[in-house]
Formats: structure tokens, C-alpha cells, sequence
DNA sequence: AGAACGTACGCACAAATGTGCACATGCCGG
DNA sequence: CCGGCATGTGCACATTTGTGCGTACGTTCT
């Protein structure tokens, strides 16, 4: 057999051409090699994954925005939609959020997401194609107490439908009354194993709830506070929460009673995974957005114009 | 002015080109557009990053032990040096780092930098051509009690100088032989501002240490440790350390006296850090890898296929 | 309004690229 | 040892792609 097809060449010739700009002849000539092999090699090198051409639609983004973003905060990857009059933003938000997790989402990979209007609206916008071989998790337990469009139990089997990928369940509520009542169920093999995986996922898409909007006064409510453990809770003064664990405006988880009570992955878990996404829209979510930056647990955020702008102005130095 | 170039058009132009491999009159016809108007729109994208052509080369890489620590240990990246009888590993995997890092690291970020063997050979094949503007900055203080040729101060200097890029000292030490020693030098405003900025860097480069290997030996040492202290430390069974931050096994941390002697980032610090990426090269570092991956710490890492082996043969399940 | 400019377009031609074919080379199995 | 068989190469030709030029159109400035 004939020395098989030198890959150190083959990458010498993609460098030159796609790289340095060079023709197809200057090659053949600088790599002692006919021009058609030269064609054929680099044929050979798109084929082999030496080239890799990947195009990137910036169609309805702020790229300024973007990377304004991405330097304050020191992010690994953002996406702004650019919100024009009449626009819904969650639609536009949840359109960038699901080009983004098609973009990063690895065949053979799992993904753990979270609940929330933003995290519906990025499923919604996930084509329904299939093919991808993924496993979809959830990061926390169900929310029956909150609007129950945004249930994560759905999402999670929604999403894994649409990418084609199986999915694993939480049998259990996300909140607890009592964090004697969340040990019992964290005891459970079956709650353990699914929370476990979910740890370990490569990718997690979480929603960011801001103090006072959304699900995050209902989560508050859903814990049934006693009155002591809710002047604590204020006194720490939270900003907003992911995952239903809440920090403050300079990004401090709040711990205590309010975190005790949750079943999911604690912000630490979080800061583990590779790569996490945060969505929010609309400039409400300006305060727990800015928290969820500064905890430093997002590698990537999904906004939107408004809310984009709101962020920098707050952060102003 | 006219509308400039559609964008949408151009990115449509785009996919049917390099994605769908139709040729400029087809999609000429399907634009409505004439063929040369196709030729240019393919152009601008190009210039205009819509299109992104990148190379990757596998030259000296082992690819199929690349993908299973990718999926085994949940990595974002990951790079095996192949080795050869007659290879000094560490160059090789200093090579690999030194084309990883320039791959990952993009204009403005800051780098963060620890050091070692491994981090010196990496910097070592970091080609002298300037024009990056980065920061590079250290992530732990400067060792002096260990071998001098991998001290951590140089390496950042010598970095910056490779990539054209500034840098920032700490001046300090690593290791204090008491925490009350080194809370001191915290309280120090030029070094809590160098540490702040440490903390915040987008991209950290580490060494990773194996208990009674090289430098992880040294540092014990350089605690001076009382014999109680030592035989605490012992019990927890230390594998490894990343940053003189030591950690078993399992990759749980080893907090007490050892840790609270050390000036640099914590392992929290560098789980926030967006993208770690680990050095390690040698069959005998498995240990120190091993639990350093289990810390969930590294997003990426860089070493050699015989320790690559021992890691997959180690963590069989 | 009209000049001056910048941008985009199509045509036609030149240059670059892809590919069918014939042939060389190393390896295997009878 | 010789005929497949698989892989790689160069040649010649067909196709595809890039580009200089003349033109059209909209914006801005005078």
C-alpha cells in the first residue's frame, strides 16, 4: 500500500490555502505535488475534519452588545437579540437561545435545563428534527405551585423529543417545606442517580429569575416561610435565583433555610459544568441577571436588547 | 446609501454554499440573483465572519483517546500528545498546550497562569510572534523554596513576551508558613487587586501536581508543617494538587492548615473561571490527574497518551 | 436641483478548481 | 510468481469561480 495520505501535508496545504490565501498551483509547486492532488487534498482534509467550516448567523443580534457583554462579564459566549418595536423578545430570545444549544450540543452529550418562561420559549424554537443522540435532564425537581406552562418536567421530555434524544425524569418536587423533608426524598437511589447525572452534564441551560418578577416570587411563597426565616431571607436582600437558588446583587449565594429547602444542583455544582447558559428577557430581569453574572456560574448569556443595555448601565464602573 | 448587503441573504447565500455544496449558479437561480453578485456576497461572508474557516490539526494527536476522556470525564476539549519511543513527552504536550492556548485565547482576555514542568513547556512552544493583546496574570504566589527554572513569575513574563501581550506580578509568595502570614499579605491592596483579577480572567492555564511527584513534594515541604498538621493532611490522602491547592481521589478538596497557608485562587475561584484548562504529561501524574478531574475544576485538558491510558484504566467502571 | 460619492449589479473574460481516465505502485492471496 | 485490489498520481478537459469595467441607483452636500 502506498504511504497513506500524509495528514501532516494535508494540513500544511489547508494552512496555506484557506489560511494564507494561496492558489491551488502556488501549493503544487511549494509541496512538490501535481495541482490536482493538491484539489484532492484538500477535498480530503474538509472530509477528515482538518477544515472546518462552520457559519455563523448574526441575523437579528447586537454584536456590539455582545461583545460588550462578554468582556465585562467575562463570559465564554453571548447572544443578544436585537428587539425592534413590536417584537415579542422572548420569541426572539428563545430563537437565539435554541440556535445557540443546536451550536454547542454535542452528539452523545447530556444537557440539564431548568424551568421558566425563557427555557420554554428556547425549546419552542428547537426544529422538531431529531438525529442528535442527546440526554436530556433536569437540573431541578417539578414545580407544581408555579404556572404550570412552565413545568420542567415538560421541557425536558419537549426538548428531548424534538433533538431526538432520551431523557432522564425527577421524580420530586422542587421545593420542600422543611429540609428534613428534602433530605428524605435527596436519600432516595432513584432522586440520587438523576440528580448525580445531572451534575455531570457538559451543557446547562438555566432560566434567570429576577426578585419579586415571575416564578421567583412564587418559589418564595412555595416555601412556606415561617416569619423569622422570612425577615432572614429579605435581610440577605435577594436579587434573583437559577435553579431556585437565589444570590444577592453582588452575586453571594444566599444560604439558610430558603436554600435548604431546594432539590436540584446548588450554584457550586454549577460553576462545575463545563458550559452554562443563562436566559433572560425583558429589562425587569436587569437585577438577577446582573446577581446570576457576578456569581460567576454563567459562561454564556441569552438576552435581549433591553435588557442587555440595563445590564451594562447598572454595571457601570 | 443603499441598503447594505442583506445579511440574511448573505448568511442563505452561505449555507447553500458551504453547507449544501451547491454551486454559485444554482444558488445564483434559487437568490434570484446573478451568478457574480453570488461570487461576491460568498466574499463578504467571509470577511465578515459569517463564514468562520478554522483548521485543526491532529498531526501528533491520538484522537480516539481524545474522545473517550472527552466523554468519560465530561470535558469541554481535550488533546493527547501521541508518543513515540524516543519522545520527550513534555515537549510534546508542551506543544499541544502551547496550540491549545493560542486556539482558546482571543484579543482583549486575560489569561490566568500557574506553574510547573508542564506550564513551562507549554509557554516554551508558544511561538515569538507577538500582536495577541492579552493579560496574562499569575494565579498563585511566586515559589521560590522549588526548583527555580519552573518559577511562576517568569513564565507569566515570558508569556506575555511570547504573545505580545501585558502581565501582572504578585508579589508574593505561594506558601506562608502561617495562615495568619498570609492573611496578612491578602489584606495587601496590589496583591488582593492582582488576585481579584485572577479570579476573573477568562481563560487559566494549570499544571497539575501528583502527590510525591516534582513539585507537589516540594510544596509540602515548604509549609513546614507540625507533625499533628502533617499527619492530618496524610489521613485525608492527598492525590494531587492544582495551584498548591491539593485535593484525594475522589477530587474533594483538602481544606485545613495546608490550605489556608497558600496565596492564590481557590478551587471555587477556578470552577468560576470559564475555561481551565490542565497540564499534565507522564503515567505517574495519574493519580494527580485523576483527582483533578474528579474536582469537575478543569473544563479541558492537555497531556499524553500513556497518562491518558492510565486515566481511562484507572477510572474503569 | 445637481454634483459628488459610495455601493451594488450584470456582463464577459481570465483564472482557478474539480474530475474522468489511464497508469503506477505496493500488498494480498492463490 | 502473478493476477486482483486498493490507493495515489498526472494529464487533459469541463466546470466553476473571481474580477475589471461600465452602469444604475440612492444618499449627502452645496
Amino acid at each position: 500500500m502506498p504511504p497513506p495520505r500524509d495528514q501532516q501535508l494535508l494540513v500544511k496545504a489547508a494552512r496555506l490555502y484557506y489560511e494564507e490565501g494561496r492558489s491551488q498551483n502556488e501549493i503544487a509547486t511549494a509541496l512538490q505535488v501535481s495541482r490536482s492532488s493538491v484539489s484532492r487534498m484538500l477535498t480530503a482534509a474538509r472530509e477528515r475534519g482538518i477544515v472546518r467550516i462552520q457559519i455563523n448567523d448574526p441575523t437579528g443580534r447586537d454584536m456590539d452588545l455582545e461583545s460588550e457583554l462578554t468582556a465585562r462579564f467575562g463570559l465564554r459566549d453571548c447572544r443578544v437579540a436585537e428587539i425592534h418595536s413590536g417584537d415579542r423578545p422572548l420569541s426572539r430570545v428563545g430563537d437565539l437561545g435554541a440556535r445557540w444549544l443546536l451550536d454547542n450540543l454535542h452528539p452523545g452529550q447530556q444537557v440539564g435545563v431548568s424551568w421558566g418562561h425563557g427555557l420554554q420559549a428556547v425549546v419552542q424554537h428547537i426544529p422538531d428534527e431529531g438525529g442528535l443522540d442527546v440526554e436530556v435532564l433536569p437540573l431541578v425537581g417539578g414545580l407544581s405551585a408555579v404556572d404550570s406552562a412552565i413545568s420542567g418536567e415538560e421541557l425536558v421530555r419537549d426538548l428531548a423529543g424534538r433533538v431526538g434524544g432520551r431523557f432522564q425524569r425527577l421524580h420530586a418536587p422542587a421545593l420542600l417545606t422543611s429540609k428534613a423533608g428534602r433530605d428524605v426524598l435527596l436519600a432516595e437511589p432513584s432522586i440520587q442517580r438523576t440528580l448525580d447525572a445531572a451534575r455531570r452534564v457538559q451543557v446547562a441551560l438555566v432560566g434567570i429569575g429576577s426578585a419579586g418578577h415571575g416564578s421567583s416570587a412564587s418559589l418564595v411563597k412555595a416555601m412556606s416561610l415561617s416569619e423569622s426565616e422570612r425577615e432572614r431571607f429579605d435581610a440577605a436582600h435577594p436579587a434573583g435565583d437559577v435553579c431556585a437558588r437565589f444570590f444577592d446583587a453582588e452575586g453571594k449565594a444566599i444560604l439558610g433555610p430558603t436554600d435548604d429547602r431546594v432539590l436540584g444542583v446548588s450554584l457550586a455544582d454549577l460553576a462545575a459544568i463545563p458550559l452554562v447558559a443563562g436566559v433572560a428577557a425583558g429589562p425587569e430581569k436587569a437585577g438577577g441577571a446582573l446577581g446570576a453574572l457576578r456569581t460567576r456560574v454563567l459562561d454564556v448569556l441569552v438576552c435581549d436588547s433591553s435588557l442587555a443595555r440595563a445590564l451594562l448601565a447598572r454595571d457601570a464602573r
